[in-house]
DNA sequence: TCCTTAAAGCGACGTTTGTTGTGTTAGCAT
DNA sequence: ATGCTAACACAACAAACGTCGCTTTAAGGA
């Protein structure tokens, strides 16, 4: 959850499709269109995305301008606006490379635990200075790509949290029928509207706090997928 | 809660005092500077005040630009940057001139009812179309001047809430040492974190499912001041 | 090796954004 | 009324942004 503390920011990433087959929608011939992903074109995103990557940790999101990515990458302005349009969609591809990292949600052996934990990666992830997810978040605002991406990027990160409330049920601490997405929204969101949208400073409590409250909620059944 | 349904959106602002004042921090001379809010001033600041507005509800952000709003305002493009400096000054003093009203929460006679007309108005409030709030709180990344202005918008919003949480103590619903501001938060949070971060379509149910579980979690005495 | 053609390089252009210096208007006190 | 000057208008400017047509390079198949 949150675009974490991604161990290794976003740098090296190892997918090798570039993205400009994502980028464009089901549009081009199947056929005609015979794409060329070697070499050079594979080289050059892999500049481009470190440029981006850098700036973003240097400068933040200011810095985040096509002009300095392309300066900095050593290529043409021009490339980096047919290949990736802005800098939204710039974000969309390095958020989609590091969405395909191994994360998984730490098993501490009770849900509340499990739930702290997560929260204490997400108030570190949103502490960080400089602050690399307000600038995706923020970038999610002016760029609808890069809202997509990084809708998919959290999607992914609440799929995998989901194997905390399946342990959690199997140990009878909740029902079986709890809605893991909503609950994991409650116990996350606290953070993140504090932090994000109320800028609060950070409360080194309020992980703990916002888990507690959630999983006391999730065991009377407050989340559960009939009545709610 | 929420730069929520104000039933005039923001239009018609009494207040007086031009943000001059308060957009430059303590700096000019007590004596010196005779400001002179009178006349003219006050008329233009109106003017680029409505243009705001206007510009906003009928573009989104988008359509919100300096130049546009000079235009519009029938003012020069200089006087704007001068007086408000960018796009996130003008909002900022919108948004001033909006939470002065004389909004209060709901009184439905139990909390679990008055949080869950709360969220139904943030969530009006977030599905609006255009989207205003979106569009204040893209600007809040953007701007320094805009995001304190956001913060005190909500500051103020979750001070009248309080009187939800009094009244819910009164009648013997919550302990009397009930954090209230993180009970609110805790209720909230959910419907800012799927419709403003993760985009999710509006669903009618979670205005009452988010009401609920913080509810049942503050009944139990999640959000006690001491332990917490 | 050679040919085709994606993909990158290149430079020029028009637009937008934000700043600065200077002149003009009009509050407000006398 | 009259003078002072805060606040606005105007114009010229620089920098950044984004697009376009054309040329050059090199990936990948024959």
């Amino acid at each position: 959850m949150s675009p974490p503390p991604p161990a290794t920011p976003f740098s090296e990433s190892p997918s090798p499709p570039p993205s400009a087959e994502a980028a464009d929608p089901p549009e081009t011939q199947p056929t005609s269109a015979r794409r060329r992903p070697g070499g050079r074109t594979a080289r050059v995103r892999e500049q481009v995305l470190d440029a981006v990557s850098a700036l973003l940790v240097e400068g933040g999101y200011d810095a985040l301008t096509v002009d300095a990515v392309a300066a900095r990458a050593g290529v043409h302005r021009t490339t980096v606006y047919r290949r990736w349009k802005d800098v939204g969609g710039l974000l969309a591809d390095v958020l989609d490379a590091a969405g395909g990292d191994g994360w998984r949600p730490a098993d501490t052996g009770d849900l509340t635990g499990d739930l702290t934990a997560l929260n204490q990666e997400i108030l570190a992830g949103l502490s960080a200075r400089p602050p690399i997810t307000e600038a995706l978040i923020a970038a999610s605002f002016r760029s609808d790509e890069a809202a997509r991406a990084l809708r998919r990027f959290w999607d992914d990160r609440y799929e995998r949290c989901g194997a905390v409330v399946e342990r959690a049920v199997r140990r009878g601490e909740l029902p079986a029928d709890t809605d893991a997405r909503r609950l994991l929204v409650a116990a996350t969101a606290p953070l993140y509207h504090e932090l994000v949208l109320l800028r609060t400073p950070p409360d080194p409590e309020l992980p703990a706090q916002a888990a507690r409250s959630a999983a006391l909620a999730a065991a009377a059944g407050a989340f559960g997928g009939t009545r709610g």
